[in-house]
DNA sequence: ATTGGCACTCACCTACCCAGAGTGCTAATT
DNA sequence: AATTAGCACTCTGGGTAGGTGAGTGCCAAT
């Protein structure tokens, strides 16, 4: 399986790109005359035929029939798109759409979804983003409400304007003014604070100040011990644009089609690729199988992690079949995810 | 049109009973041969081609093509569900199944995410079902933070522990502890009323106090009239199973599947059809072309409105192709309404 | 090493036929 | 007068056959 230099001159590997490039153009299988034609080797039919059958050997191409021409398999992709690929600067009509459309926009869970349908407008594919990471994230303000059976309605708000909620179980029975009272104090401690360290702080006063604080400020740190300890970041993300995903005839069969909206409204798959292109910055891309669900076998992933004050905070990507324009759709994502993250930084900066 | 007893007889209708009944069941046109067979008239096809011919004249009934049986128009499909059907009581396999799935959960909102999937797991098609309309729904409690630039994020909970927020624009500046007092003042106010009657409250208290009360409870009614004017409430649904319908082959076409699905993501007209059927009780059906959408034209609807505490609150449906169990559907559908509406039922009973 | 030539394969399109299902009409039957 | 049997007709769908064009692999010539 390894490919070394021997294997792959000069040659093949310009052959192999432009195959590459003329059926992500066109979709049909390409043969050997049109390649003579297309590359600027000046070889003729037989040569290039030899040359593919090089290329089939070695698994970067293949036809689906004896007489039709070659596509590329998921290698030949990877290596087109890891070293062959020549990225086109964005096109600067859509840069101006992406920056309008990520600017004036205030509310932040908007914001989610204008790059979610921003990004399937302008590829005429599916967008999706993550909402933005919790932990990473302020917190502004909290705040308990009683409700019946020993549970309390907690309220927070973090980031300036992003409002989450959840009902918590406690042992003991707390009043309306109890709970404003711990609300209180939890504000004054924590607020302007971000959830980790909140949550790092939490541990360490409760250890700390087991005997010495009073039992009204015990009980406000376990509450928001509660509050913050578990499960509440439920990862979520926006998807747009779905419905482009039925006009490519690559993925219109009716099962195939299923298992991907299947997929999309069960969301547990995309959460986990999502979750991987979180790990690295910069341009992922996953190729049809290469993500390991069968959904999105015929699908190819680009990803991007977009970052607030240098922490990455979220991902946001294109959904589109594995023939795509790779070439303008990376760094189209690329300038989105920077566009994005800038737009997210909260406007601590202005006095 | 009109359809009058002298065009239609028992006879007729017998037949067109079971010429629909038979199609929904296998999906093939209707022959004559078959239905002089399922049907318990003893008639010869001959003489079933002739009363075919004279349902085919009144638009009951069309063939695709010369030499295929018969299918149902639309209208034929009305006069059966209005007037032939013979509802079947409901499975209690599935009545355990649903008071089962809508009792134990609590959060109102998960509730409607449940039942929307009951709905679409029990009949194989797509459910639906709005969210709870506001106005009928008790405030408890209302919270402001200051933003920048005179916004205000407006918290308020309902119905116990229904989370909303909301972003206002005010002329004056406000201190946070300035919005702490108006808030104590408004949840003094009107905290366990009705949205509705805080509307009404609202303008009236604005309108008489203008002079004698002090300038801050002033601006906190003046806050609460922005929060509460306009368009806060977005009516909403959740949809589950919608691929479930890609499974029909008459709903299979590409341009079909992408029409539906996007009216499905833009939700507009899904929401204007639902909000027709709030208007009545009882179940309401939608068939094909009726609902005058044309993504919808090979579907029908099948709701029924769910109330708390004898009001209407919201809607509940299935989508599915034209050609379904309608007598095993509309039960489903009334029952299903019902115990949703018992289950939303605020427990204000319970001491 | 490259190329022209050539036999071969395969998908795809068209034409065609045939069987089956179902109809409408007419004449016979009840 | 209503019902039915009979019959010619229509249309779909499946199956077969032939032809075309694109493309290949291989061999021998350059």
């Amino acid at each position: 399986m390894s490919l070394n230099n021997q294997d792959l001159n000069e040659r093949s590997l310009q052959l192999l790109k432009t195959l590459v490039e003329r059926y992500i153009q066109d979709g049909q299988p390409v043969g050997s005359r049109v390649l003579s034609k297309d590359s600027e080797l000046n070889l003729s039919p037989a040569t290039i035929r030899n040359v593919m059958a090089d290329l089939e050997d070695l698994g970067l191409i293949h036809s689906p029939h004896t007489s039709a021409g070659r596509i590329p398999t998921v290698s030949g992709y990877r290596l087109f798109v890891d070293s062959l690929l020549t990225v086109k600067p964005l096109d600067a009509k859509d840069l101006a759409h992406i920056s309008q459309g990520l600017s004036e926009n205030i509310d932040p869970n908007n914001m989610i979804g204008a790059a979610s349908r921003l990004i399937s407008e302008l590829t005429n594919m599916a967008g999706v983003v993550t909402l933005p990471k919790r932990e990473l994230v302020y917190l502004r303000h909290i705040e308990f409400l009683p409700l019946s059976n020993n549970r309390i309605l907690v309220i927070f708000v973090t980031n300036e304007q992003e409002v989450h909620n959840k009902v918590i179980h406690t042992d003991k029975i707390f009043t309306a003014a109890e709970l404003q009272q711990a609300a209180n104090y939890l504000n004054s401690l924590y607020s302007g604070h971000s959830l980790a360290s909140v949550k790092a702080a939490l541990l360490k006063d409760l250890k700390h100040d087991q005997e010495r604080t009073n039992q009204a400020m015990l009980d406000a740190l376990k509450i928001a011990k509660l509050t913050f300890e578990s499960g509440h970041q439920k990862d979520d993300y926006v998807l747009s644009g779905e419905t482009n995903l039925m006009g490519f005839s690559e993925l219109a069969d009716r099962d195939h089609l299923k298992n991907l909206f299947n997929a999309f409204s069960q969301k547990r798959d995309v959460i986990h690729l999502l979750d991987q292109s979180m790990k690295a910055d910069g341009v992922q891309i996953f190729i049809g199988k290469e993500s390991g669900y069968q959904a999105f076998d015929q699908c190819s992933l680009v990803t991007s992690s977009y970052s607030v004050n240098d922490e990455i905070v979220g991902v946001l990507g294109v959904i589109g079949p594995t023939r795509m324009a790779y070439e303008k759709i990376i760094p189209f994502v690329d300038v989105t995810a920077k566009i994005l993250g800038a737009a997210l930084n909260p406007k601590t900066t202005t006095p």
